[in-house]
DNA sequence: TATGTAATACGAACATAATCGTATACTGTG
DNA sequence: CACAGTATACGATTATGTTCGTATTACATA
């Protein structure tokens, strides 16, 4: 079960694309630019390179059939994020999922939030 | 309560020597320079160099009282976990703590993990 | 089919990271 | 006080990321 693209990991602007695509859905160069201008300025032909560079590294898959290339990315949002998460542990919490899952919750968690969890925390007992 | 060195996020080389550094406390060039040659094998003026940037950034302090300088963090373990969970959680979750939560436990958690979770939530809610 | 519009491709410029070689300066000891 | 050893400082090199200007190509339509 070995992923094609292990180990390659979105860089920030990358990642704002993936972002885009993830919520719009496999689209052209300029739909990704049109979206991603509510919210930042970056250039027509700066999302165009991104988007070829992410290409390369298979970050996204590109349908050439018409004339504007439509491009979808190429994992689901919660395998990149699982990806990212794993990356951050490893670097930063010594590999530990759960401490870093801890300090997460340290921070600002509301009740809702918490009752959120703990029923995930139930679920996943019912699976071990 | 503003923090200096708000929004200074560390580099992927400089964690790795934080993470020397929160391990054997305040140390000169040639005890991080040793330390970290049990894993990774960087050349002791690499090492030197990317220390005297994170002076500058004020990522760590420097105590130049004797000729080999002793460098702290600037930061506690904590806090710098902390800053980079908010950083990946506004750029891959969307802001959102529990969202990032609740994808790093539906990765690989043990049972005794999910029981030290568990007693962190009871916590946070006599806490509210 | 000629032409304007809109797309991709290419390459340059700039910024930041990471690494290391060499120069320089300090210090303890014989 | 000279010298060997060890420290920092400085600058060059290489890699990667980010941005955008310009060139080229394809398509629709008048």
């Amino acid at each position: 079960m070995a992923r094609d693209n292990e180990g390659i990991k979105p860089t920030e602007a990358e990642l704002s694309l993936l972002n885009v695509l993830w919520k719009i859905g496999p689209a052209t160069v300029r739909q990704v630019h049109d979206a991603i201008s509510a919210t930042q300025t970056t250039g027509y032909t700066t999302v165009l390179k991104i988007l070829q560079i992410m290409h390369e590294k298979t970050l996204v898959t590109r349908d050439e059939t018409n004339r504007a290339h439509v491009y979808s990315p190429a994992n689901s949002e919660g395998y990149t994020q699982s990806s990212l998460l794993k990356d951050l542990a490893s670097k930063a919490f010594g590999g530990s999922t759960s401490r870093l899952v801890m300090r997460a919750l340290d921070e600002s968690t509301s009740k809702e939030e918490i009752a959120d969890i703990r029923q995930l925390l139930n679920k996943l007992d019912q699976k071990n």
